[in-house]
DNA sequence: TTGACTCATTTAGGAGTCCTAAATAGCATC
DNA sequence: GATGCTATTTAGGACTCCTAAATGAGTCAA
């Protein structure tokens, strides 16, 4: 009789990373895929209303052209068509930057306005499926989406975020309270890694100096919770 | 004097589960950006790459015009165009089923083979953010990815995937290893979270009762991390 | 103050994506 | 052998996305 070894799992896998990126990639392309869905009935393209969301969150500065292409993650000229269809359509207004007479600013028309926040909707669905998370996990992963997206700011393949964790305000790790051992100086009241934002208005980055030590002191000592990660009474 | 209340971050923020897709729109972009960086030296477009690993994943049955389509996220006639420009290119050979005489069989040529390999490797760049993560919370999150994926798939919003918790030889918490509670029939081996499978070649698809009752099984009883990771209010 | 440079954006041109609607072809059945 | 169903392709049009080259506004130096 011949023992035959058990089947090695760690050898025979993907790493854990490949497959997570594997997961990734998976849900990037139902985005793509509803993001077509939910701008065409408005009239406009995924591109077109990226755009207008980007512009609604830059309301009422406005953002040139070359802050869109970056956003968008596309060139300069694939980006100036987008806005010209924007331009054409009435969504979008092209006013030159008073101080630099060769940058133009991009700004949301009031039918824009509108326009762009019932775009801003369409993602619901993946609402839904991040939603059958447990809470505790909820925050787990959008702890673990901040970090994966810093790495990717500091390699370079995405802009500078409006993110807690490059933020000026930021001060981590200062309470002792478990759950909000975080400080907004902003607005002066203390916070957990559930309430970091991506996406802050009021985010003013931090020089580079004192990002890299925020960005230790927060990430070195994770949040314990009060207890594991099922507990709790789930919804 | 008046006291001011503390600021409510509860109350003034986004959802978690907003922010995280926010997070994970954000991922999106880059990598459709980088998609086109890492096809374009190949004399490919992102779809055709996508198109083309997805071909490779299925050989050597090869796929019919309408399962690429599901896969690509697209409507047939997209489909159809990519596979053409994929075919002309010599990378795809496009025949007919034997017994179904309207349907195709697209398969790869042996340079279509060579491509797809090649190019199969562009998301490294993901794979280092990914690589950020401790062990545990890479594991955490793939876990939380198989959940949101599975989420999509209840909803229709993403094809059925190949990934254990929809497998017949999937037999979820059966073991008493913490490290390995899960039991892969095919191999006959115990397995943990962290070698879930998004991409299983061997997978078969279980019956809806069968998988059901594998789901609940499975996310009934989550494995702890060795070290805990995080937790906050139940909200 | 006139070239030479640089910067921000646009134009040009071309392949490809993506849609809806309509056309073709194989099969099914009655 | 008409009728319908299924799988795919064609047709047509708007938009995406690229690279390369062209404008047009500021800057700077002689």
């Amino acid at each position: 009789m011949i023992e035959t070894p058990p089947f090695d799992f760690e050898a025979a896998s993907q790493t854990v990373a490949e497959r997570v990126s594997t997961g990734l990639a998976k849900i990037s392309v139902v985005l793509k895929t509803r993001a077509w869905r939910g701008a065409a009935p408005e009239r406009v393209t995924p591109t077109q209303a990226q755009a207008l969301m980007l512009l609604r969150g830059a309301a009422p500065r406005g953002l040139r052209l070359d802050e869109v292409a970056k956003g968008l993650g596309v060139t300069a000229p694939t980006a100036s068509d987008a806005v010209a269809a924007l331009v054409s359509k009435g969504l979008v207004s092209r006013g030159r930057s008073a101080e630099n007479h060769r940058a133009v600013a991009l700004t949301l028309t009031t039918e824009g306005e509108a326009l762009a926040s019932r775009v801003a909707d369409w993602p619901d669905f993946l609402l839904r499926a991040v939603g059958t998370l447990e809470p505790a996990e909820q925050a787990v992963f959008l702890r673990a989406l901040v970090k994966i997206i810093r790495g990717l700011q500091e390699a370079g393949d995405i802009p500078p975020q409006r993110m807690c964790v490059n933020c000026r305000y930021f001060r981590p790790n200062i309470h002792d309270d478990p759950a909000k051992p975080h400080h907004c100086a902003f607005v002066d009241a203390p916070f957990g890694d559930r309430h970091l934002r991506l996406d802050c208005l009021e985010q003013d980055p931090a020089s580079v100096e004192e990002a890299q030590a925020n960005w230790n002191r927060w990430r070195g000592s994770p949040e314990l919770p009060d207890r594991p990660l099922d507990g709790g009474p789930t919804a």
